[in-house]
DNA sequence: CCGATCTTTGACAACGGTTCTCAACAAGCG
DNA sequence: CGCTTGTTGAGAACCGTTGTCAAAGATCGG
C-alpha cells in the first residue's frame, strides 16, 4: 500500500516539471533515456498512471487516440485550449459551461455527470512557422 | 472515386439504422453475423470510415480509447450525452458553448479551432437497475 | 448480355500504444 | 544489517485498427 520514493518516479516527476506541454508517455521516455536517466518504459506508464490517479497530472487523448499527459498549475477542474501542433498548451476555465453542462445533463434524468471539453486549434507560432 | 453500392455497404447502414445507440465497429460486425449478414471486420471499419468522412456517422471515443459511431438524427453540428452503462443517447446542442470556445481560443491567438464537448453519465434506466 | 475495367472485399498479417508477467531489485523498517 | 514487500524492466501479450493482395463483383461501353 506504500507509495515508495523511487530514482524512477522522481525522474518522471522532474521530466514532467520541465515539461510545459502536453507530452506522451513515449515522449517522456525518450526524453529521460535523453538525458541519460534510463526508466522502463513500462515504468514511465505506471508512474503517470499513478500520478493521473492522485490528480497530479492530467490526461488527454489526442486525436489519433494517443494519451497525453501534463502537470497543471492548477489542481481544480479545468480545461485546455491546446495547439495540435506543437502541444502548446493554454489553462482555461469556463463556469458557464459547467453550468450548462450539468443543467442540460440532469434535465435528460441523467447521474453522474462527467464532461470533456476540449479545444484544438493552431497557435500563432505554429500558423507562422507553415507559412 | 466511385462510391459503388455494394451488399456489404449497405448492410453496415441499416444495421446502423437499427441501432439508436454509439456502438463499436466490432459491435456492428457482431451484430452483422448475427443476423446472417456475412461482412468483415476490415469491410465494417472501412465502412464507417467513409461514413464518418462523409458526415453520415458521427464518431466519438469511449473512454478506453475505442471508438463508437452512431447515425444521428441532425447532420449539423452538435453534442451528446451519452449513458456510459448503456450507451443511451441525447443528441444536444448549445450554442452558448460554440460561442464562448471559439472566443477563448481566439483570444489566446489560436487558430482553426475545433472543440470536444461530450458530456457522459449514467441514465435513469441504468441507475434504477444498478440498484 | 458480355467482357473489360477498376473498385471492393475478406482473411490474415502487421502496427502501435498500452498493459501484463515474473524474476531480479531496492525502499523503508525494526 | 536483514526482511518484507512494493517496484522495476525486458519482452511478451493484448487489442483496436489499418495494411496487404489475390479473388470477387459492380459498372459500363459495346
Amino acid at each position: 500500500m506504500a507509495a515508495r520514493m523511487t530514482r524512477q518516479r522522481t525522474a518522471v516527476v522532474e521530466a514532467l516539471d520541465e515539461m510545459a506541454d502536453f507530452r506522451s508517455a513515449q515522449q517522456l521516455h525518450e526524453a529521460l533515456r535523453a538525458r541519460g536517466e534510463s526508466v522502463g518504459l513500462a515504468t514511465v506508464y505506471r508512474a503517470l498512471q499513478a500520478l493521473a490517479e492522485a490528480s497530479e497530472v492530467d490526461v488527454l487523448r489526442a486525436e489519433d487516440g494517443e494519451s497525453l499527459y501534463r502537470r497543471c498549475a492548477r489542481r481544480e477542474h479545468h480545461h485546455h485550449l491546446v495547439c495540435r501542433m506543437c502541444g502548446r498548451t493554454v489553462e482555461i476555465d469556463g463556469p458557464t459551461v459547467e453550468a450548462w453542462a450539468s443543467k442540460v445533463a440532469a434535465a435528460q434524468g441523467f447521474d453522474d455527470i462527467e464532461h470533456t471539453i476540449e479545444l484544438w486549434g493552431t497557435c500563432a507560432d505554429c500558423r507562422a512557422a507553415a507559412r
